[in-house]
RNA sequence: GCCCCCAUCGUCUAGUGGCCCAGGACGAAGCCCUCUCAAGGCUUAAACUGGAGUUCGAAUCUCCAUGGGGGCACCA
């Protein structure tokens, strides 16, 4: 059973290659929440030791991936900490002697293999239908001859020497014993030819010098996880609990979320990408709140803060099943939660998208417009279509729209000009003022408000969809709004 | 092909042998509210993959089948 008051050391370690996803935060998510639910520390660790696949941005994206997300870093790159450094090329040295120390103990061996025949292996097995696998050649080197060949200058990889016979067992959290014939195991690279590590030593290494205490991970590690085990006994050391997640699948239900599968992830109005998502107008709290419960379920109140989710967060309840994206489902989280922002909040998180359209925002018109437009908004960005018009000089109505529904342009100007008369006798356009004697007009011309209120919405707002009419009349202004009739009166009238 | 894992409404899930003719959420449908659009309230439809066991009793335990997923690199 987890012990929750007992401070855990978890760690989020992504490899610096590519955009943040949804995978990797939910990854960091339930880490972080672990961390804070038993008072201990949440660690980032940049797996870079591949070279080749290298993105020099991406740390700095995955840094402000999580910044952004409120997942508060307790050690990491920039974060520093007592167990640094933070970044596994930085840390070579301890991996070579680790390799080594394997070597010493028979726990491992230098294999001089080339990579040309290692894929003529490779290619013989799979025509032979054989499962494709190390073939063993300098298991047998002795190390005399190893050195010498070492000495000469050959280049080499450190394996791993996987016992040829019995089995071994590795626990999993959530799935409780795998068994794995060790067979079936390959002698797999810890130790490339450039001098690095590959993830199997790495991690293993790092998280038992990091003192990690539960390995919280993707699915993806789960086919090596046996491997880990050994390798963790080899050394003599202790294993952390180990939780491996599923994986997201695709909104189609079918095939995993793929990060390069961009065209497809990316479409539309979603993302995969945390930066993607943050441009689109999602705020962390929906995401969050999103992703915890792809992966985790409570029986109710699943609309739930960071720190609620601490609160209530158990490793032991996470799900061994894949879950499939649904982005509606990320839609309803995250109006919710702007619901839930407290007007100035709402409206420093909405300026952004005003200023990126291009409009000039004056903070006592935006504060005024919230509360008109909290409840409409799914996503930040909707204040534009819904908004936009409180910033700009003029609307251009389209004509069409001007006309109310069943009746003509003629008849539509009459109310126009009706209303005209109605606001302009008023001393000054507070929703109290202009609603009574409106409705006084719906109700004595006998036609409906809507076609009344239809008008002057689309001449004031300049579009068929809007904010509540008279509070949305009250920001605009009198002097504004009587312009913007006028115009509607002018267009009605020349039709 | 081989190894491993998973399996409750369309989707995310609750459920750890009787509280379940299976609960919540998204989505869908309907109604109410209503100046548009929303939000909100109420209601409805919708699932234990199949087959064998174990048991007085199974969504819950076991086995098999089927389906789905992950992996099979000097990538992580």
């Amino acid at each position: 059973m987890t012990d929750y008051n007992k401070p855990a050391r978890v760690r989020f370690a992504p490899s610096p290659t590519g955009h943040m996803h949804l995978g990797g935060a939910r990854t960091a998510l339930y880490n972080y929440l672990f961390a804070r639910r038993t008072g201990g520390k949440f660690i980032l660790r940049i797996e870079d030791t591949d070279q080749k696949r290298y993105v020099p941005e991406a740390e700095q994206e995955i840094l402000d991936g999580l910044n952004w997300l409120g997942l508060e870093l307790d050690e990491g790159p920039g974060v520093g900490g007592d167990y640094g450094p933070y970044r596994q090329t930085e840390r070579r040295e301890a991996y070579r002697e680790h390799a080594q120390l394997l070597v010493d103990k028979g726990y491992a061996f230098p294999c001089f293999c080339t990579p040309e025949r290692l894929a003529r292996v490779r290619e013989e097995q799979q025509r032979k239908k054989e499962n494709p696998h190390y073939d063993g050649t300098c298991r047998k080197l002795g190390p005399d001859e190893a050195a010498r060949r070492a000495a000469n200058g050959e280049k080499y990889v450190i394996r791993f020497k996987v016992p040829k016979d019995g089995s071994t067992t590795a626990h999993d959290l959530l799935r409780g014993d795998i068994v794995i014939e060790n067979r079936n195991v390959d002698d797999y690279v810890i130790l490339k030819s450039d001098g690095l590590p590959t993830y199997h030593l790495a991690a293993m290494v790092d998280d038992h010098l990091m003192q990690i205490t539960h390995v919280i991970r993707g699915l993806e590690w789960q086919s090596t996880f046996p491997l880990h085990v050994m390798i963790i006994r080899a050394f003599g050391w202790e294993e952390p609990v180990w939780v491996h997640l599923s994986v997201f699948r695709k909104p189609e239900g079918k095939g995993k979320m793929s990060k390069r599968d961009t065209s497809e992830a990316a479409k539309g109005d979603h993302s995969i990408f945390i930066k993607d998502l943050k441009e689109l107008g999602y705020i962390p709290e929906g995401i969050l709140n999103w992703i915890a419960l792809m992966g985790w379920g409570v029986p109710e109140d699943d609309v739930m803060t960071l720190d609620q989710m601490v609160e209530r967060f158990e490793l032991d309840k996470l799900t061994a099943s894949p879950a499939a994206i649904n982005f509606q489902k990320l839609d309803h989280f995250n109006g919710t939660h702007i619901r839930l922002l407290p007007d100035p909040e709402l409206a420093a998180r909405i300026k952004p998208f005003f200023v990126e359209a291009g409009y000039s925002v004056k903070d006592d018109v935006l504060i005024k417009i919230v509360p008109l437009i909290r409840e409409r908004l799914v996503t930040l960005d909707d204040c534009i279509p819904f908004a936009g018009f409180f910033f700009k000089d003029v609307v251009e109505p389209n004509p069409d729209e001007l006309i109310a529904k069943g009746l003509d342009a003629k008849r539509s100007a009459a109310i126009a000009r009706k209303t005209y008369e109605i606001l302009s006798a008023l001393p000054d356009l507070t929703h109290q003022t202009t609603e009574p004697p409106m409705r006084a007009y719906v109700e004595q011309s006998g036609l409906s408000a809507n076609q009344v209120f239809g008008i002057l919405r689309v001449a004031t707002t300049g579009q068929k969809v809007s904010p509540p009419l008279f509070e949305s009349v009250e920001i605009i202004g009198k002097e504004k709004s009587l312009e913007r009739l006028k115009k509607a009166i002018e267009i009605l009238e020349g039709m």
